[in-house]
DNA sequence: TTTTTAAATGACACCGTTGCCATTTTGGGT
DNA sequence: ACCCAAAATGGCAACGGTGTCATTTAAAAA
């Protein structure tokens, strides 16, 4: 046993106690060969009991210095980690983050969970994930059981599912904490991350209006996210502000796939006067537009101009590169995770982070011909 | 209680009990409003030991069909759902499956953990993710950490990681199931998945030597990604089949991304004997390529064919649309996923499965021009 | 010193499940 | 009616942590 008579002990008696206590885990690690040591194992090794273990743990306060050093110690050297799930399971919630998405982009999904991962690495969470269709018979339920099941400690939506109030209103019910990601503030109660999708459509605007464009038309995105609305929104504030207005028929529908892009440009083409310019809401119906413009034998940006939304590499794939509206997915979902998570010891933080994207100007846009 | 001194019972009293039975647990729903139910509240509604629920959780076929029916019951209307960190406390495992990946790309990424996500639908478990970099120095513990912080119950790794051993190895010891996925058989006892790489080479191989070109450059991919590799046996072997050789200064490194691609083509084009086609390792590469011959003015394919592989929608995107290689990789991660825990049932199972690529024609290539 | 008080620690039950082994019940053969 | 083996069930201790509250210890005050 640990010497605890000791008070005041001179180094060299310190000195000793290190030795004897690094002989009894020598002897430990030898004996249990490979096992994984537990809180018990830590608390005899320590001698002393396995809540004090315990209050090492989780930093506790109300633990001697002495103590500390010394249970500190045996954890180092026996390599201790507490098991998450007998904690958990002590704790009345997992320690999981749950990772709604419903996105159809994959570099938007991947970017943006790899952000999430970034900001838990270090902590005691992992990432678990769900995909789900928010226009299932059963997406509710689906959700609910998700978070229910492993007993999530949060949340984290991306849209457009965490524009749905469905899940949110219920997770306030249960109380776990939960972040939005969205491209407008939601409400003001929650807590979300907002990536200024309005303030995106102005800079699109102004870019093409300070390039001299008045005749511009828009490839708008699906109608269930409100990104689109908001980037339309923006865009015609945009337009205002340098005295233009959009025509409504220069608004065409889009569905943010590649093959939306494509058709809603022939249709654009179909029509007697051709706008000189083009935004569309994303760059994958950009893209599309592009490959119709090619096809139609126009020149881009010489002919017509083009723009997309979101800066992902396939702009860069692209013949000319993409002028875009670049918003920093990465960082959000970043952000997402480390404000979910400082939630945890501050109970009052911002409810909102607001992130303005920026304009990328690259090949796909120039001044419109003179005629 | 329930009455369990009835044998032989008439239909009419087993009415009764069923009424009876009905009666508590709505009368137990009316106490604990909305609380989640646990073993023992199942165990007392049904009037067994909480041993016995644990029986029919587990479908343990010792349990009388009467008693099943009861605590089935019961199961089903008080929604008693069991708790996964208990179960795997007790079990020693949790009920996580992880997914380890490295590879670069998004689409490939989310194609794949789609795949998972839907062959782990209506199991007990629930995908954790884990990104990591394998040329990292702290690359093997972060991803033993990952397993086993969370006890996960089994792992799936995609290429490049599944190549590496020091994982593999580990888990073979710690007798966890795994699967790897990747474009070679690895080796001969440890379970996976292959899509074929090297006949994925052979195709892309015949359909160029069948459309008439012999002298074609190729792009690989990365040196720590083994698929480069068999691609590049593969489509060795194919020309071979054609009775052509592919010279070895037509053989250009690339890096699996666009801009490598880009890179690797222009330096093709410095040569004074420009090859009638090229075979890219991906579709990023490819596009990379599409890009430069673009802006040197040649056009595809009428001057030069290019052929991808891996069939992402970026192909789609492109103008030509890209001739490819496909590979499923949403069936491939599904398939994992099945097999993972397929594994928990019948100890042996088939170690290999393979999957064949398949071509996939576009725009992109066609005959060599005679001049 | 002795007393007082706050700080540090421990004992024990509990979280919700499963494993092991003992006990009860059942149905078939005398 | 009785006995027996086999089938069905139950009791209790794990699993590895945390919460509550009692107890010990150390430091400050008298």
């Amino acid at each position: 046993m640990i010497d605890t008579t000791s008070k005041n002990v001179p180094a060299e008696q310190d000195l000793k106690d290190q030795d004897e206590l690094d002989d009894i885990i020598s002897t430990w690690i030898n004996i249990n060969n490979g096992k994984r040591p537990n809180i018990n194992d830590v608390a005899r090794l320590s001698g002393v009991s396995k809540k004090t273990v315990s209050r090492v743990i989780n930093g506790s306060p109300q633990v001697r210095p002495s103590t500390l050093a010394r249970i500190n110690h045996v954890i180092k050297h026996v390599n201790y980690e507490p098991d998450i799930q007998a904690r958990g399971l002590a704790l009345n919630h997992s320690f999981l983050v749950g990772l709604i998405y419903n996105n159809p982009n994959p570099q938007y999904v991947v970017n943006f969970q790899d952000g999430v991962l970034e900001g838990l690495r270090g902590t005691d969470f992992e990432l678990a994930i769900h995909h789900c269709d928010r226009n299932a018979s059963d997406f509710f339920e689906q959700g609910k059981r998700f978070i229910e099941r492993h007993r999530l400690y949060g949340v984290i939506m991306s849209p457009s599912v965490s524009e749905d109030n469905r899940l949110v209103d219920w997770l306030r019910l249960t109380k776990r904490p939960f972040i939005r990601v969205a491209g407008v503030q939601l409400d003001a109660q929650t807590p979300m991350i907002m990536s200024n999708d309005k303030q995106g459509g102005i800079e699109a605007a102004h870019h093409l209006a300070d390039l001299g464009h008045t005749d511009i038309a828009v490839i708008t995105g699906r109608d269930d996210f409100r990104s689109s609305q908001e980037r339309l929104d923006g865009f015609i504030i945009g337009l205002d502000g340098r005295g233009l207005r959009l025509k409504s028929k220069h608004i065409f529908k889009g569905q943010y796939t590649q093959e939306s892009g494509f058709e809603a440009a022939e249709q654009i083409l179909s029509h007697s006067h051709r706008p000189t310019a083009i935004f569309a809401f994303n760059d994958e119906m950009a893209a599309g537009a592009m490959r119709a413009l090619h096809i139609n034998g126009l020149k881009v940006p010489e002919d017509i101009s083009v723009m997309g939304y979101d800066d992902f590499t396939i702009c860069l794939a692209m013949t000319p590169q993409l002028t875009t509206i670049h918003s920093p997915t990465h960082e959000i979902g970043k952000l997402a995770a480390t404000k979910l998570l400082s939630n945890r010891s501050s109970e009052d933080y911002e409810r909102l982070s607001e992130i303005t994207p920026r304009l990328v100007v690259r090949e796909s846009t120039a001044p419109p011909k003179i005629n």
